[in-house]
DNA sequence: GCGCACTACGTCAACGTTGACTCAGGAGGA
DNA sequence: TCCTCCTGAGTCAACGTTGACGTAGTGCGC
């Protein structure tokens, strides 16, 4: 074993080439299957490679080619331990795996500074594109490094500037849906509980619940509406609220998956989940095993992933290509809690 | 904005060098807070450097350092949208960002050969280490990248060669523990369900299921025990299968999440959820708000990813270090299905 | 006034690889 | 026979950066 040794050096094209009593260019063609050399030099310096353990140092090579590719890309997520980010994360490895590029992750954790450094930092690294999940606000960093030309895909919410391919959810357009069929039920009092405004997919599904009562002929009770309810605390504390005002509502739209586990936990602790209407926004594992199950708005997130390294691997290729932006539809899963007619 | 413009060159230390009138070299010093410049000198670079949005290329850059660190690792998992993994991926993310570390990730799903394509990958990118999930099976490729220096911890699983680091859980010993509490509650027939043997944790996991039933005087039904159950679906057909036995279990023991998941469905679509007691290996949301709450051994994972990362830090630091193998201990929470009694 | 140390730079080459170019030798045609 | 073209190589420099070393100028002690 190596006990002892430090890192060895790694074997370079010249040893290679040492072995193979050939030049090191030609080392270069056999290794990058270019056309110029003879069979048996090929073999040559097949099993001096073999025999060396040599395997091409990628940083080199691509400080030395002319496209300066680096087959890396950054993929720059809230929180990767999130179970969308995670799930987004692998579609996009998936497709990037087929085209031989991997993946530098980082999260940004909401935070506009460390987005920011994580930015230099991968910039510094020569990344062939970034698909970026924006913090909410200002996204100057982000836009400074589209400016420069790097290849970027939004993903989850849309750039506050041009030029730039986005991937994003029917937010609205879900949300909207979700709660018209509650109000088709028969529900008049629906209340609204979301993550920050700051946030776009809070806004956008908030508008959206505007939408729907307006399009169901019922008046906005503002005193249903609970925004800004960052954690799963926050979201109990408001469900309560809610249920303990002299008019409740009938039905709870949750319009984000921790609010939405926060409002189950308290209409279960007071037994009313079989009474009180509830469709959530984002689905999340075992939501069919509860009782009754939680009806949900689902979003297709591999289909969000693929669609975003789809993007990237189009805009690397070809930096001329007019901005896409992709919206890719989610869908209404009804497993109960959701179809609870409102009482009496 | 960038339209028409393909991906602008980015500025180099000889751009800022002429533009501030100093020499490349006096660039680098700056950039690197060397000594040896005079104040007025280091304004001009700096602003130099501003103007034209310099970055260093920290390709370049390690390319020809002497240590040729390149302030990156690899992490090869199994499948990073898993909950495990990415909670995992998170955690060593996040010690990798004190040191300016950014993290290559990569899903090896369980393949060796892809396993083997994505550590080649990785090593051409000359990451400064790696911490790995290894596939089950034979280790050779992990094993040759150890032995050319490359600094490596294993986590979830541990080597088998020698002179490498890991990370485990106590799956033997918490898995004993869960046993053991269910035949304290007087359970005699105590079923085993497992995920796939040439899985170490799996093997572990059913070691200590054996340990426990040894500890508390009983005897090992083979009809009992399920292995090899990959996914929810085999999972389900076990449960069914040992339900319908003449002499079925009172106490199944489910030693991984998705056997847990499958298990649990099964008891409810049957309505024995409350007749028949359940422990689970690995924790899952939500688990605390089923009916009854699941009672499940939890896994430390960001305790594990920490300490992988510290392991790999270390490692990277210093080569000589003896081997260090961290087991994380995991615990039994108490929610209600794993105190179910045996009926009569 | 001379040597010496010290500061603030600059010069050069090299990290591992590849693009552009050169070159020897043989095949083939006029 | 001579010229051209093609094949299978090799040579050289450069990608952006930094380690090793060189050097001009200043300050200071004796």
């Amino acid at each position: 074993m190596d006990s002892g040794a430090g890192r060895r050096p790694e074997p370079t094209m010249r040893d290679v080439a040492a072995l193979a009593r050939v030049s090191a260019k030609t080392v270069s063609r056999v290794i990058n299957d270019q056309p110029g050399v003879g069979p048996e030099a090929i073999e040559r310096v097949r099993a001096a490679a073999r025999t060396l353990g040599y395997r091409p140092n990628l940083t080199a090579s691509s400080l030395r080619r002319s496209d300066k590719r680096s087959a890396t890309i950054g993929v720059l997520f809230e929180d990767l331990s999130n179970p969308f980010d995670s799930a987004l994360l692998r579609a996009v490895e998936d497709r990037a795996r087929q085209s031989g590029v991997l993946v530098l992750a980082g999260s940004s954790e909401d935070d506009p500074s460390l987005q920011r450094e994580l930015l230099a930092s991968l910039a510094s690294r020569r990344v062939d594109g970034m698909v970026v999940m924006a913090v909410g606000g200002h996204q100057d960093a982000l836009q400074q490094e589209r400016e420069r030309g790097t290849p970027m895909v939004l993903v989850d919410r849309p750039p506050t500037f041009g030029e730039t391919d986005s991937v994003t959810t029917t937010n609205r357009e879900s949300a909207r849906e979700a709660v018209v069929q509650l109000a088709e039920l028969g529900h008049r009092d629906i209340a609204f509980l979301g993550d920050r405004q700051t946030l776009w997919t809070s806004h956008e599904r908030y508008t959206g619940y505007l939408e729907g009562l307006a399009h169901s002929g019922l008046k906005l009770r503002k005193d249903l509406v609970c925004t800004d309810l960052k954690g799963p605390d926050l979201a109990e504390q408001a469900t309560a609220a809610l249920l303990d005002l002299p008019d409740p509502p009938t039905a709870l739209f949750t319009a984000q998956n921790l609010v939405t586990v926060g409002a189950m936990r308290v209409l279960r602790s007071r037994r009313m989940h079989h009474r009180i209407a509830q469709i959530g926004f984002d689905d999340f594992p075992l939501a069919d095993m509860l009782e009754p199950g939680i009806t949900v708005v689902r979003q297709d997130v591999p289909g969000l992933g693929r669609k975003a390294a789809d993007l990237i691997f189009a805009r690397i290729e070809n930096h001329h290509l007019p901005p896409s932006h992709a919206v890719i539809p989610a869908t209404l899963i009804r497993r109960g809690s959701g179809e609870i007619p409102p009482e009496s």
